[in-house]
DNA sequence: AGGCAGTGCAACGATCGCAA
DNA sequence: TTGCGATCGTTGCACTGCCT
């Protein structure tokens, strides 16, 4: 994701509404802290309100969580507005904000449990031997072999699940899982219909461009950590032809993905790590650069990076990260 | 108050049905 | 013809309602 793209997604994002958003990608690692400060900074001043970034990578890829506050807004309507996904993202309706309550707000949808995040992780794998294998069959593949693991096994991606949960918490701290009824289903389904036909006229003036921009670009691979530590992809780490027997019959499923226990500890840490880091991030930032440095400030040291470098890129000495 | 049963929903993409 | 929403299939979790 270029810079500028990121910027502008956010920016146009918070011009329809939503103060939320999640970017498919650790801008921390693709960018480095000081860029990284630079797009708070300028996206700050772009939409004149305070930026949070929460920057995160774990098995279940990288994302920048953007958190755009919007003054009097009241905290339980921050936590609706969270856009967590391209298909939510592509589906609010974008020049009418206001009317979220009214008319399809951007939902927050539950944390995913353990055996979705383990589904998620396969589907490459398994779609890659057979790519005629619909979403149905593969959820079916996907059971028979969770069914082989053992309570062991299953413990990685429960701490996965778990992870994805308390992150979920702390960006909707006011979430609370409402399952609708089956008679309020029906009856929303019928006052649908009905809608339908006088919305139509409404929405169809609205802006396809702006809604365009949140289209991001899918995450298409896991990322875990290996051996080196190293944020890498599951698909390219000892994947033999036949992903899913080889599952089948993993002892140590961590073992599999290429991890060792001391990754496994790693991510159990996670959470709580990415919070610490976020404050620490703050924390060395606000003392270190100030909010109202320029571009050109930084110097040309400071861009190191290059388009397409990663999170191995090294910076200069003088922007090391202790963490 | 606690336990249990039933139900909705999270992810994914193809497919189908319905309305305009 | 086009666009939209529901459905499928899976497991686990959260919630509601009922019963003891």
């Amino acid at each position: 994701m270029e810079f500028s793209n990121a910027l502008n997604i956010c920016a146009t994002g918070y011009s329809c509404g939503h103060y939320t958003v999640v970017l498919p990608e650790n801008l921390q690692e693709r960018y480095g802290n000081t860029l990284l400060k630079f797009f708070q900074d300028t996206l700050a001043r772009k939409i004149g309100e305070d930026v949070n970034l929460t920057c995160i990578t774990d098995l279940g890829g990288s994302k920048t969580f953007v958190q755009m506050r919007q003054v009097n807004v009241p905290q339980h309507r921050l936590d609706q507005e969270l856009i967590t996904s391209p298909q939510a993202a592509s589906s609010v309706d974008c020049a009418s904000p206001g009317d979220a309550v009214v008319a399809g707000q951007a939902k927050v949808p539950r944390p995913m449990n353990c055996f979705i995040y383990f589904r998620n992780a396969m589907a490459p794998q398994l779609l890659k031997e057979d790519p005629t294998l619909g979403v149905k069959h593969l959820s079916k593949r996907v059971s028979v072999i969770w069914k082989t693991f053992s309570a062991e096994q299953k413990e990685y991606w429960k701490l996965q699940a778990a992870a994805g949960t308390a992150l979920h918490k702390r960006l909707n701290p006011d979430y609370k899982y409402q399952p609708r009824k089956s008679s309020q289903i029906k009856k929303r389904q019928s006052r649908k219909a009905k809608q339908a036909s006088a919305a139509a006229t409404v929405t169809a003036a609205t802006a396809p461009a702006a809604a365009e921009a949140f289209r991001f670009a899918p995450v298409s691979e896991m990322m875990v950590a290996t051996n080196n530590t190293e944020v890498t992809a599951a698909g390219q780490a000892n994947v033999n032809n036949s992903f899913a027997s080889d599952v089948a019959q993993a002892i140590d499923p961590t073992a599999f993905f290429g991890l060792q226990e001391q990754h496994l500890a790693h991510h159990l840490q996670l959470h709580e790590t990415e919070s610490l880091r976020y404050d620490r991030l703050h924390a060395e930032f606000d003392s270190a650069i100030g909010m109202n440095m320029t571009f050109e400030q930084f110097g040309e040291e400071a861009f190191a990076f290059r388009a397409g470098a990663n999170g191995d890129a090294t910076l200069p000495s003088i922007y090391s990260d202790g963490y």
